[in-house]
DNA sequence: TCCAGACCTTCCCATCATGGCAAGGTCAAG
DNA sequence: CTTGACCTTGCCATGATGGGAAGGTCTGGA
């Protein structure tokens, strides 16, 4: 199988699965004379297991890990699972950041009247809170 | 003011001061003779601005769109509304997909013994779903 | 036999926002 | 005048991905 269909069958771009090998995510597939890769049913398992991976968010370096464990039929489950959970922290974790983010700016937009005045409350929060009005400065704008 | 003191006047790194400016997020402030950038108050202001944006999540192309709201003394609110709504929900969005592969993952590692056996439903999910258990696969590893 | 077109190779560039480092100029205080 | 803090520009790196160029390979058909 050459890259482009070992790409079809994973469900990662050709471009990707040559950065994975490159930055040894994956291993070198055996190579054709012409230098043409040759993908094997296992390489296509393995590049299959990397999307997955991928689907759940998790990081390369986090992957590459999870590869490893997968490698070794006596590792203890609780390897995996640990590295599993910390990913599911770290994602609980941006969503709430992001969450956090929209509640402060929806509570803001909610006081804004939104019609053709140009009185904003948003703005005038990013301007600097409460404060001032809206001082105007006209500058050197030309770079 | 030199960029090191609008920097801690502002919260924005000297580095990204420069950095805006170079993208024309900010306007180019004036120079002294040699060279160094001087900041003026209302430049300071400015850089708030940018800063309270940044820390809501906006995306430094909204940022510069508001800014331009903000110095158009009138524009309608509705435009800033429309900006800040919209945001909301592309954080709303990034957000719940972050918790959606958060509770895939949860939900897979809570049928994980987590324990130091080997057998572990995480990797098997990962290697291909519930079809296969954990078939082998060394390879010309070597790279 | 030869060509077209689809495929492959490597290499470089861009993203987005940020930090780091290096080489060199400037300024203020002692 | 020296020292040290500060400034300047420029390049490189991140993390994961896409785009494109320049050139080699393979396959099928006329």
């Amino acid at each position: 199988m050459n890259i482009g269909q070992a790409a079809r069958a994973s469900g990662i771009s050709a471009k990707m699965i040559r950065y994975y090998e490159s930055i040894r995510l994956i291993p070198s597939v055996v190579r054709s004379e012409s230098g043409y890769r040759h993908y094997a049913e296992a390489d296509i398992h393995r590049l299959r297991f990397v999307r997955r991976a991928r689907d759940l968010g998790f990081p390369v370096e986090q992957i590459a890990a999870l590869l490893r464990l997968w490698d070794d039929r006596s590792r203890a489950s609780a390897e995996v699972k640990e590295i599993a959970l910390g990913h599911v922290a770290s994602l609980r974790d941006k969503a709430r950041q992001l969450e956090e983010m929209a509640a402060a700016l929806q509570h803001l937009a909610a006081t804004c009247h939104g019609d053709d005045r140009p009185d904003c409350p948003i703005i005038e929060d990013l301007a600097g809170g409460a404060a001032r009005g809206h001082q105007h400065h006209a500058r050197n704008g030309g770079a």
